[in-house]
DNA sequence: AATTTAATTGATAATGATTATCAATATCAA
DNA sequence: TTGATATTGATAATCATTATCAATTAAATT
């Protein structure tokens, strides 16, 4: 038996699942503590390793499987960058992060900001909706790319 | 010589090539026009099929490189929808709008919110960014879903 | 606890989207 | 016009993801 500290996401886990008519397994749990146990933006391929360090018998469809039940129970979402494989990050009780992004030099910082956070939740009400997450990316150019572009820039 | 009504997304388009030692070309312009000529969500194909309208002799690749190129000029984004293969929308002299996903159904509303655009305005100047372009989108149930969940939903 | 039913698994093949390769061609600066 | 270099379309190759399937496992029912 593995030992779990996020019993209260593996509930949550469990009770989508009966919800659903699908069962919990040995696989799921083993894939969804991997996941828990790393922060940040993981591929599909960085949360199969986690999860042969603890069953080294994990197959790949079954993490690709168990990665889209647990975002669709609200536990991880997309972080949706533009190119390469799809990468997960933890949606749970972790404060909503959002990602600013250099074009020019492809740097990406994480920011937070309780405004936009309350805008969202006007969103969700006004249409009616239940809110599960977000995901928000700016795009444009920092500081130094700007400055660099400007140099070789032609006068209008 | 193609009849072009968006002379300024094609000075854009050509000034951000001179920029990086590319060169305009005929097959690249064909794949602007017809991208530009159509709203929504466009895959590489939907711009493979509108560019072959134009010159049937458009290949594949040729859509696939024209369009990174023309989201990295700042003209399009990805759309960023979770499944399916990439799908490109305006992102010059378009109101952005965001999108609010049900999560149960699928269904995706498009909205605009100036509290967001100003408060994503604030992002960029804080960390000294140029603004570019942004994404974002809103992920829940829908009334309806969240109704229906309700019903097959356990006790707490 | 044994049985039954249906979901799940891992391995593999198959698919779908995107990218690399390359010889022929087109662009642009001089 | 010429020459250097980028671009093209076709094709093959790659990468991520999904479908298939026989063997296994979980949970409901006896």
């Amino acid at each position: 038996m593995i030992i779990n500290i996020n019993m209260n996401e593996r509930e949550i886990f469990t009770s989508f699942l009966k919800r659903k008519g699908l069962k919990m397994t040995q696989p799921r749990e083993t894939v969804l503590q991997a996941f828990l146990a790393h922060e940040g933006h993981l591929t599909t391929e960085d949360i199969l390793h986690a999860s042969r360090m603890i069953d080294a018998s994990i197959g790949q469809a079954t993490v690709f499987r168990t990665m889209k039940l647990i975002a669709e129970a609200g536990l991880a979402r997309d972080a949706c960058q533009d190119d390469g494989p799809r990468k997960y990050e933890h949606a749970y009780l972790h404060s909503h992060h959002d990602h600013l992004h250099c074009i020019g030099c492809g740097k990406v910082i994480e920011f937070f900001d309780p405004d936009i956070e309350q805008a969202q939740e006007a969103i969700f009400k006004q249409y009616g909706f239940t809110a599960i997450g977000h995901r928000m990316e700016l795009q444009g150019l920092c500081a130094e790319c700007s400055a660099q572009q400007d140099k070789t820039r032609t006068q209008p």
